[in-house]
DNA sequence: GAAATTTGTTCAATATAATGAACACAGCAA
DNA sequence: TTGCTGTGTTCATTATATTGAACAAATTTC
């Protein structure tokens, strides 16, 4: 969304596709029919109030109102010799396979977790309302978040809250391949 | 969305998270230092203008401060033996795993597929804006979405829009197994 | 320690969102 | 024609969102 969104026109389409006059929404959302008049016309800039009144009485949800880009759609096809060199975590024995590109970062990330025998990953807090998903690929592992240990082993799926510092841990004597998924609620950006 | 959002509080803690002093984030987003003080103690009602504005600074989508809160922490653990029964898709030969449990479905699920050697699976257009991220285990697939298709290899990550009619088809003589996730964008929510 | 800088908060003034009433223009009935 | 009922638009007033400056409290700097 690259300009203030124009709620105007979007109001006017929803209103006139349920054939209602501006009255009877102006009774349905307790919001004036002067002030709807003006608002279809993009002759004033709105209160989030006022259009939160206005969506209810239409019946729809906020975010109808607002412009939603569709955006650009995107297609990325990660060959397995193209993929990103793979990451050292200081911590020896594990290998991190970036599957998703970059400019999916910040939003959702997709990994490959290989992990040697009786090693483990640590991870700081991520943001808050971050999830991950695991899924173990071969071996089993330990996944300990806050005082929270789960043992998960071929073909076991986890989803868990990572705003708190978990480790990912193998302790058998076997390797172990983890599926991991990160999904970001809000895109996080540069710090200052 | 049942009482007007909360934005205030959301502001703040985006705000906070990125270290961001009030004078800053003014000097960004063109909104004076007073005006976001009242914002976030939710004194006043601001404009859509001005709250875009304000997520113009932030760096982040305007939706992102209107959500409401983010609901109960999950946290599940499916093990292989609960896993819900395998699906069966009407076209043989395509085995569908539901890794992720129901409560999650309709914001982010995940599955195993498993090919056996010469088969394929149609899909119907999800929702708009709804992605599919598949990692490619075993074998190999091809993905046709639209007019376009992809020929994917052990190891292979895709990342794809899938509004439209697409299909993933093993066409090889060897079985296949492919870990999928599908996101959607914006929760869909009941017609009037 | 005191002064200077930075934090976020309130204050008075202004710009403007929001309102109810009056308005203009339609279609429709006598 | 003359009303009459409904549409959506402007008008004057009120309510309030927004601003720059002044403010107090915490932190840094000398």
């Amino acid at each position: 969304m690259e300009n203030p969104p124009m709620i105007g026109k979007n109001i006017q389409k929803i209103r006139m596709r349920n054939s209602l006059t501006l009255n009877v929404l102006s009774e349905r959302s307790g919001v004036s029919k002067a002030m709807l008049s003006q608002i279809e016309s993009d002759k004033v800039n709105p209160t989030v109030a006022t259009v939160w009144k206005i969506a209810r009485g239409l019946g729809v949800d906020l975010q109808d109102l607002l412009d939603v880009e569709a955006g650009p759609k995107r297609k990325f096809v990660i060959n397995r010799s193209e993929m990103s060199a793979s990451l050292d975590t200081g911590e020896n024995g594990v290998m991190i396979k970036v599957l998703s590109p970059l400019e999916m970062a910040g939003d959702i990330e997709v990994y490959i977790l290989q992990f040697d025998s009786k090693c483990s990953l640590p991870s700081e807090p991520h943001y808050s309302g971050t999830e991950e998903y695991l899924t173990v690929l071969k071996g089993s592992v330990k996944v300990t978040a806050g005082n929270n240990t789960t043992e998960l082993h071929k073909g076991d799926f986890l989803a868990y809250h990572c705003d708190i510092f978990h480790t990912i841990e193998n302790a058998s004597a076997s390797p172990a391949v983890v599926h991991m998924v990160v999904r970001y609620y809000q895109q996080h950006h540069q710090k200052r």
